[in-house]
DNA sequence: GACTCATGTGCATGACTATACAAAGGTCTG
DNA sequence: CAGACCTTTGTATAGTCATGCACATGAGTC
């Protein structure tokens, strides 16, 4: 990237490069920003950089380190970290989360329904997730309800009872008050999953 | 809520109280949230709330008015503004999404399973929310599959065939490419779904 | 008891962001 | 042409947020 680029100086034009660089770095500050566009041949105070975020409907959202760093829409809506779990002890942790979070698991076929309490459904899924079970094909959750998917087409009374006694014997206890102030948490907890569920369980057993 | 509701001061207890609040409320500044908190018995300083947010991984996102405002993955990741969707045309975006996005239904007793392309689901699955079908209990969403829950137990047939014909009906064509750019697209799709949602959708279907 | 360490918090201040005000440039109309 | 209006931008500054430093408190050890 020359330090002259031939580059348009419309606002529209300065907009586009703003998109491109910060879907391509990670940029926390507006200071930031503005040095990377004049390098670019954009010459902009901070000023009218808040006033393109805004255009721009740029958010803050936390980088890999934590620390907030602008993301666009488009390009970088997706930017949320996840939190850097443990994949070596998936299972263990998958257990302790079933103690903590299974209210109730029922099968039908190779699925199994798990109920949790409100809003943790998809913390507990992705907990399947990293425990890489063979015999779990994946999971769908909404918001308090996980539906998990066994890869033996008749197995989900089996995998059911299974899950329920991880349920009761999980390894070392460490309470959900402990893990909820932590980012692994939240950070897995996406925000647009709860608009999505508007599950009503029972109706799932007809 | 009183004044002075019973409220323990210890910092989990702080930070409960921050994702409820973050989650009930458009906050747009640390110092809005301080008096909130001490509205609710809770009096500390904007510098430690400034800690309490990076701990609870809170980022900033815009709110229905374009200005920035809170939101703490557990409770408010879903602030990400929705394009300023019209909810009286919550069924006309719902036929035109499933226009663009629905791959497959497929039914089974009250359940109807909704394919899309990869990423999609969530989003898709946020338009059934708006739209509010009667007939429809609820959604929970993967991926790239959206299973639906009907409220009628045998009605998943029908429900089916009803999505299937909004997709083949869609009112106002607003291409996919220009929803792309804007927050709504890119909002509600969670970077924590993909890790959660390993489906293999052909094993639904014993 | 004293000591050490970890945790949590407030104060002060620098870093960062938003915005009022003014100016410049462009477009449109009479 | 002049004037009105709109858009864009910079300057200055108020508003907001992050962080170094200091202090208090509690837990653990000797």
């Amino acid at each position: 990237m020359s330090e002259q680029a031939l580059r348009p100086t419309t606002k529209n034009a300065r907009h586009q490069l703003i998109v491109e660089l910060v879907g391509s770095r990670e940029i926390h500050s507006q200071g930031e920003l503005a040095v990377l566009l004049a390098e670019n041949g954009v010459r902009v105070t901070q000023a009218t950089l808040s006033r393109d975020l805004v255009e721009l409907e740029a958010v803050k959202v936390r980088g890999a380190s934590g620390t907030l760093v602008y993301a666009v829409p488009a390009e970088g809506g997706d930017r949320t970290p996840l939190a850097p779990a443990d994949t070596a002890t998936g299972r263990a942790r998958l257990a302790r989360l079933l103690a903590e979070l299974l209210v109730s698991a029922e099968a039908s076929g190779n699925l199994v329904v798990l109920r949790t309490p409100p809003g943790a459904a998809q913390f507990l899924a992705s907990a399947f997730d990293k425990a890489e079970l063979g015999d779990v094909l994946g999971t769908i959750a909404g918001d308090d309800t996980v539906l998990v998917i066994g890869r033996d087409p008749v197995g989900g009374d089996d995998l059911a009872h299974r899950l329920l006694a991880m349920a009761e014997h999980p390894p070392a206890t460490q309470g959900l008050v402990s893990l909820a102030g932590t980012p692994e948490t939240t950070g897995t907890i996406p925000p647009s999953t709860p608009p999505t569920s508007t599950v009503t369980d029972t109706e799932e057993h007809p």
